[in-house]
RNA sequence: GGGAGCUUAGCUCAGUUGGUUCAGAGCGUCUGCCUUACAAGCAGAGGGUCGGGGGUUCGACUCCCUCAGCUCCCACCA
């Protein structure tokens, strides 16, 4: 676009996107180059983009477009998760819609709508990255549920099995009564309710199934299953509760015998001190019963009715039973009393019915060598987290963790390759003809129709722990003899991963251990926490409060470069994000610099014959060292991964330096032309600043850098190099400061006549500063190697860079109070000396110390030592 | 209940084994400017006893103890 114009971004972005595409800038292929390798959190397949995909792969690209101007081989993954449950739930909405349910249609057809409703709506979120200027290989896009993965998936379930580490178990699920689905620990609510804490009393037993007039009391909000209590449990320190040991009591109504057992787990102090034991319905209580060997009744069918195993109240809904049953209890007269009571109960995420535990049989992985593992590859250091806090988190979970149950109770994902034979014998094999081939095995008179496949599904995690090797080689899974393909051979491991901190569990700490298992090195080299995104009042974005913008609403307001620069600006690694729509304003404003800073330079005349004035030359050197300060500066920024400094640095080098005063300073008077070398440098730096700025907007950058010069076609900013830190004298950029301060101080003094930074300098280099102005001067400057004149103290001399001024004091410093500080000054400094030098000698310090940081120690003692001495001078002066 | 973390300017946050120039940045606010790249701008200014208290030290935003407030994770008490 014509550069006359204001900066349009919706005009250059699609333009160069497909630019980026149509010149395959984003693809890679092996070669002799290091390569640079992350690949994408993969999005729910259904999902639309939302703010927190926007900072996460924000970020990403930042480090993928450094990476390649870098000159390493970068390499961006993406692709997409099937997301078992909020894929199916989504398609049983539908369908349901449709007035279709889910059990009517049956397993195939309900996958026939899955992957129907995927292809209309999968990849979505793909396109939408594009949007942002995601810097992705779209040749190497991947799913999670695409065929060469689901091999791979299921392969690696048959190596675990075969491995022994895979087995059927039976667990507490959070059963969706309403949903008729098992749910995961974090799709249940848990809300304070408010319900009724009742007081039973169970009759002691005879010993024959007869009730003695003694009882004791137990407290329970959930009545209606009471009919499968397995035990009383009590406290064994409980001496209240002594008397009961040994004794049998009988569940009211109907008269069934159960032991009173003692347990550590029921506290003394809660409800009457005695527990009623129910391992079919509640998680607690069936360790209990594990420990204690109880039998499991389960009373409460899949609709959550009591079924015919509760004797009494049978096809009533809970909570209906729960009511009928307190008034038989009361007629009973086993009801002691009913107490308010708030307790937290769980509710589904999704249907908002109450949640039942409810009991099952799971698939689970053994998780004790696997965590030992993957807890060794963060705790020795070949994994960082950043910010490091999140080790702690880490180790605390890998030192616990429990055994993976790895099925779901969905038909959306891969189907679990256990077969089962009529006598109920299981076999598990990567295919069905595999599974009979090793069933006839045990039977020879089988045939496909016998076997019965196990109808759960495999937890997502147990697809996407993977994803870092079945992206490059799906074979490579479940058999970790193989020998790697090119592409894994090359591109493992990744370098950085970017994701929230949310999923350290889930994924993280998974591809640990995938990575350990079958490719015996870690799946990432650095792992990069983002925070949530919330917004400026620091609530969590939802739906509900709608207080989420549509990224993609954002980007045609402000631009993608805009959106990216404000996310970034507030983003520091692991902390939450406060998002404010000024911050993408911010961004936007920050294009609208750059753009007008080059319709500024491209619209000089250049002459050529013209001689370079002084304050141009000075200018130049300046700017030339302070961007190789700067690119020091950003390079160590991005290397600890402080995003937001290497680009707050570089915000400041653009607008503060190179626009406030190195344009100001070399801007030729109107009407006359720049001289041919000013004008070089101030090109080449502006190239410069653009590389710079490119990971970050990566748009505008783009358009100027094209049209700054005649570029080759297939030329981009993209593959040119980081602009690298030359020599610089750090001494003359300090000067230079110095003298910006006593500038600023000048204008500060002419406030009703503004001069600029220009005529300042010419001022003060041709020495029309008056005499008058040099001690403000010197106090705001700050200036320190103020030296007294004359022993009458009445003069002072100023040494800024070269140029020495000398400027009688008048009365403006009290001799008997300058003495004071001095002496003050004396003091602490010997204080001080005293310190370090204690701290230099000590033994431990110099053994244990990295060099550098000895040498601040030792520089600090000379410069401590220097100072003592000019002070002892001066007061011997004075 | 168990674990982790946070508290620095009006807001959002930096502050790298305690050290002199370490009390900072961005935004916002206030003041003055439509100066021919840019009012989405330019030039300036003000603003914090670093949550409270105590301790260690020559020296503490930094280390220790304690109190208060907030956040997150895990478990959710029959």
């Amino acid at each position: 676009m014509s550069i006359d114009a204001k900066y349009n971004p919706s005009e250059v972005e699609d333009k160069w996107y497909a630019y980026w595409l149509e010149n395959k800038c984003f693809h890679s292929e092996p070669d002799s180059r290091q390569p640079y390798t992350v690949v994408i959190p993969p999005p729910n397949v259904t999902g639309i983009l939302h703010m927190g995909h926007v900072l996460n792969n924000t970020l990403n690209d930042v480090l993928v477009r450094k990476a390649r101007m870098d000159g390493k081989n970068a390499c961006w993954i993406p692709g997409t998760d099937h997301a078992s449950i909020a894929t199916e739930s989504k398609v049983v909405a539908k369908l349901k819609a449709m007035g279709i349910n889910k059990e009517d249609i049956g397993r195939e057809k309900f996958l026939e709508y899955a992957w129907e409703w995927k292809e209309e709506h999968g990849g979505i979120i793909l396109q939408q990255l594009r949007k942002l200027g995601a810097s992705c290989d779209w040749d190497r896009t991947r799913f999670t549920m695409e065929p060469e993965l689901t091999k791979a998936v299921i392969a690696t379930f048959c190596h675990f099995y075969r491995k022994g580490w895979i087995y059927r178990g039976v667990r507490m699920v959070n059963w969706d009564p309403v949903a008729l689905t098992a749910v995961s620990d974090d799709e249940v609510n848990h809300k304070d309710t408010k319900s009724h804490f009742y007081h039973l009393r169970y009759y002691i037993s005879d010993g024959n199934g007869n009730p003695t007039d003694k009882y004791l009391v137990i407290a329970t909000t959930r009545p209606e299953t009471i009919m499968a209590d397995a035990a009383i449990c009590v406290n064994p320190k409980d001496e209240r509760h002594h008397w009961l040991r040994g004794k049998k009591v009988l569940i009211p109504l109907i008269n069934r015998e159960i032991p009173v057992i003692e347990d550590d787990y029921v506290e003394m102090d809660f409800g009457t001190g005695c527990l009623k034991v129910t391992p079919a319905h509640d998680a607690h209580d069936y360790e209990i019963g594990l420990r204690h060997n109880l039998p499991v009744m389960d009373i409460i069918d899949d609709h959550g009715r009591l079924n015919e195993k509760a004797q009494i109240l049978v096809g009533q809904d809970r909570f209906e039973a729960r009511e009928n049953i307190i008034a038989l209890l009361r007629e009973a007269g086993c009801l002691e009393k009913i107490e308010e009571y708030i307790s937290p109960v769980g509710y589904s995420e999704r249907t908002d019915a109450v949640i039942e535990p409810k009991l099952s049989a799971q698939w689970f992985l053994r998780m004790e060598d696997l965590a030992k593992d993957a807890l060794d590859a963060v705790e020795s250091g070949r994994i960082k987290f950043i910010p490091d806090k999140y080790r702690n988190t880490y180790r605390h979970w890998m030192e616990n963790a429990h055994d993976w149950c790895i099925s779901r109770q969905l038909w959306w994902g891969q189907r679990i390759p256990a077969y089962y034979l009529p006598d109920g014998q299981v076999v598990v094999e990567e295919s069905a003809e595999a599974a009979l081939e090793a069933a006839r095995k045990i039977n020879p008179s089988l045939s496909a129709e016998d076997l019965r496949q196990d109808e759960d599904v495999l937890d997502t995690w147990f697809s996407s722990w993977l994803w870092p090797i079945s992206v490059f080689d799906p074979e490579l899974p479940g058999h970790p003899g193989h020998e790697p393909n090119k592409d894994l051979a090359y591109y493992y491991p990744t370098n950085d991963l970017v994701t929230g901190p949310d999923i350290i569990f889930f994924w993280v700490a998974r591809m640990i251990m995938a990575g350990g298992e079958f490719m015996k090195d870690v799946p990432f080299r650095n792992v990069y926490f983002t925070g949530i995104v919330r917004d400026k009042l620091g609530r969590k974005m939802s739906k509900t409060l709608g207080n989420s913008p549509n990224p993609l609403d954002l980007i045609a307001k402000y631009g993608a470069d805009a959106v990216r620069l404000g996310m970034l600006l507030c983003s520091s690694a692991g902390n939450d994000i406060l998002y404010d729509e000024s911050q993408v304003e911010q961004g936007r404003n920050f294009c609208g610099k750059i753009w007008n800073s080059w319709r500024l330079v491209s619209g000089w005349t250049v002459d050529a014959a013209e001689e370079q004035p002084e304050t141009s030359k000075v200018a130049v050197k300046w700017f030339d060292a302070l961007l190789s300060k700067t690119v020091e500066i950003v390079e160590d920024h991005y290397s600890k991964f402080r995003i937001s400094d290497a680009l707050m640095a570089v915000y400041k080098l653009f607008w503060d330096d190179y626009c406030s005063w190195y344009l100001e300073l070399v801007k030729p008077a109107y009407g006359k032309a720049v001289d041919g070398r000013t004008y070089e440098a101030t090109v080449s730096f502006f190239e410069k600043l653009l590389k710079l700025i490119h990971p970050i907007m990566p748009f505008i950058t783009e358009e100027l850098w094209q049209s700054m010069a005649d570029r080759k076609p297939g030329e981009t900013i993209m593959f040119q190099k980081t602009p690298v830190a030359g020599e610089y004298d750090g001494r003359f950029l300090d000067e230079f400061d110095l003298l910006r301060n006593i500038i600023v101080n000048v204008r500060g003094i002419r406030a009703q006549k503004q001069i600029s930074p220009k005529e300042a300098l010419s001022l003060f280099v041709e020495g029309e500063i008056s005499a008058e102005l040099l001690p403000v001067i010197c106090k705001s400057a700050n200036i320190s190697s103020i030296e007294k004149g004359s022993a009458s103290g009445t003069s002072v001399s100023f040494i800024v860079g070269t140029l020495k001024l000398s400027v009688p004091l008048g009365g403006l410093v009290d001799a008997g109070e300058e003495k004071k500080k001095l002496e003050d000054e004396l003091e602490h400094q010997r204080k001080f000396l005293a310190g370090v030098r204690a701290k230099l000698g000590n033994s431990g310090f110099v053994a244990h110390a990295p060099e550098a940081v000895i040498a601040v120690e030792r520089k600090k003692e000379s410069d401590a030592v220097a100072r003592i001495e000019a002070l002892e001078e001066a007061l011997k002066n004075m």
